[in-house]
RNA sequence: GUGGUCGUAGCUCAGUUGGUUAGAGCGAUAGAUUGUGGAUCUAUAGGUCGUGGGUUCAAGCCCCAUCUUCCACCCCA
């Protein structure tokens, strides 16, 4: 019998006990960040129906969805290939509905859009929520790209109002600055972008005006009016769209400039309006992090109506680490029109190899146990056991070395581990009364009496 | 999904035009020190060269397939 190598599936990852302390140290701060703002946790399945998530990410989405297959007989009833189904597509696609219903979950977005819809009764509106969970694409694994990942949800569903905006984005520079990342936040609006594309006279266009526009700071202005062209957007309009492309300078400018560009789109000067309210009470904020206009900032996920929020990491090259939105009507296809959301999504596994990249964690969390007894015989055992239960009662994180090998060993132990104190109690100790506790950093040692010894610990 | 790239000890990597028994550093283990870790010294262990085929007298090296990693596109956290 041959012993198959072991292997996990591509693109998902094992975590080590130093990795999960740091990660829990990310996810830590960031759910600290949310509970202050008000908002309650939830969760969904890992599986939703594929009717839950199919169309909702566009064409590209559908494809990155993971599906999984029915129990059972399920090729039973199936047609043949005679029946018709000519092209392999189609095939397919029948084939799919009829083999997978149920699917992974792509984002916690429209998953919460479900849970509201199905729970409207039971919610208080506005709804606040975050949400902290893995999320599974079937994409194709690089740097900071995985196929599991997790995201850290804020949304607030259920309310218009752009104080909601200015709350996301005090959250968004609080968890970075509690994390210590140095970041670029860039703010724009859909409509902003819609109101662009309908002024150069492309208002149809807009998904492939927004997606090109992207591109710009990757790759010139060249290729992106090439690509704008190619998606037969007029000279004409791709003329027009020069000014934009080119925008740069004081926010004031920037507003004038396009409040010119909007004489004639009602959409423009309303996406201009909500911009404008939004940053106008973030400059009062007092915040530590800088907010960019950036009228070029597009977002793929067609769900976005309003405000749209992307972040990414100054001094790490790395795709964005949080984003999110304002979409008016997730909840319409569920059933329930009317419902405007705005939320964000942290992405943590990102944020770990930022974090990672630039030696932010510190050192001091890869410690878990405070205090280590030296194990020195059955007798000592006994007698440790309860110095060991005391500290344990008083919250101060300890263990004793389970068996008394040689000195050396438990104390590179205790070293290897990174514990910082480490508690000899021998014969000597039992008679005083007086536990030696020694300092691992500073390699000092002296006897201490027990309540010494919690201070000194706590 | 398209095009490319990488894989040699636990880790980081050498390995010549194909040629005997595949190396180094770090790490690990044991000892130098029987109540003291980190530093130093000594010794030891550890590899089906990602996997499966093929070419060859001979493959870590060449060919094919496959898996994985990373990169570009696409898209995104």
């Amino acid at each position: 019998m041959s012993s198959q190598k072991p292997s996990i599936p591509k693109g998902t990852r094992d975590f080590s006990p130093a990795e999960m302390v740091r990660r829990n140290f990310i996810f830590d701060a960031i759910r600290n960040v949310f509970k202050v703002f008000g908002y309650l946790p939830i969760e969904t399945p890992a599986m939703e129906n594929l009717s839950t998530l199919m169309g909702k990410y566009g064409e590209e989405g559908d494809k990155l969805l993971f599906k999984i297959l029915n129990s059972g007989n399920y090729l039973d009833g199936l047609p043949d290939a005679e029946s018709g189904m000519r092209d392999a597509g189609s095939r397919i696609q029948y084939l799919t509905k009829h083999i997978a219903e149920k699917g992974l979950r792509y984002d916690l977005t429209v998953p919460f859009a479900r849970f509201v819809v199905q729970h409207q009764n039971e919610l208080v509106f506005p709804f606040k929520r975050y949400q902290i969970q893995p999320v599974w694409r079937a994409d194709r694994p690089q740097k900071g790209r995985y196929r599991e990942f997790f995201q850290c949800d804020v949304d607030v569903i259920g309310s218009n109002s752009l104080l909601y905006e200015v709350e996301l984005a005090q959250i968004i520079d609080s968890v970075f600055s509690a994390l210590g990342i140095k970041v670029l936040i860039r703010i724009n609006n859909r409509k902003v972008l819609a109101g662009i594309a309908e002024a150069i006279g492309a208002a149809e266009k807009l998904t492939d005006i927004t997606v090109a526009m992207d591109k710009l700071d990757k790759t010139g202005i060249d290729k992106v009016n090439d690509e704008l062209i190619e998606h037969g957007i007029s000279y004409e309009s791709v003329e027009k769209l020069q000014p934009i492309l080119n925008l740069e300078g004081k926010l004031k400018t920037k507003f004038e400039i396009l409040t010119e560009f909007f004489t004639t789109s009602e959409t423009g000067r309303k996406g201009l309006e909500e911009m404008h309210l939004v940053l106008q009470h973030l400059k009062e904020l007092d915040l530590v992090n800088k907010f960019d206009f950036d009228v070029k900032l597009a977002r793929g996920l067609s769900y976005y109506t309003g405000t749209i929020i992307e972040v990414k990491a100054l001094d790490v090259a790395m795709g964005s680490i949080c984003g999110g939105g304002r979409y008016d009507d997730l909840t319409g296809i569920f059933g329930l029109p009317g419902m405007s959301g705005v939320g964000i999504s942290f992405g943590a596994d990102r944020i770990y190899d930022v974090m990672n990249e630039s030696h932010l964690f510190p050192d001091t969390i890869l410690a878990s146990t405070r205090a280590l007894f030296i194990n020195f015989g059955t007798a000592e055992e006994k007698y440790c056991l309860k110095l060991l239960a005391n500290l344990r009662k008083k919250g101060i994180p300890s263990e004793i070395y389970p068996e008394p090998l040689k000195l050396k060993k438990q104390m590179e132990y205790a070293n290897r581990k990174n514990i910082p104190f480490v508690i000899l109690v021998g014969k000597d100790e039992m008679e005083s009364g007086l536990p030696t506790v020694k300092d691992m950093r500073s390699g000092e040692q002296r006897p201490c009496s027990i309540e010494e010894m919690i201070k000194l610990l706590s």
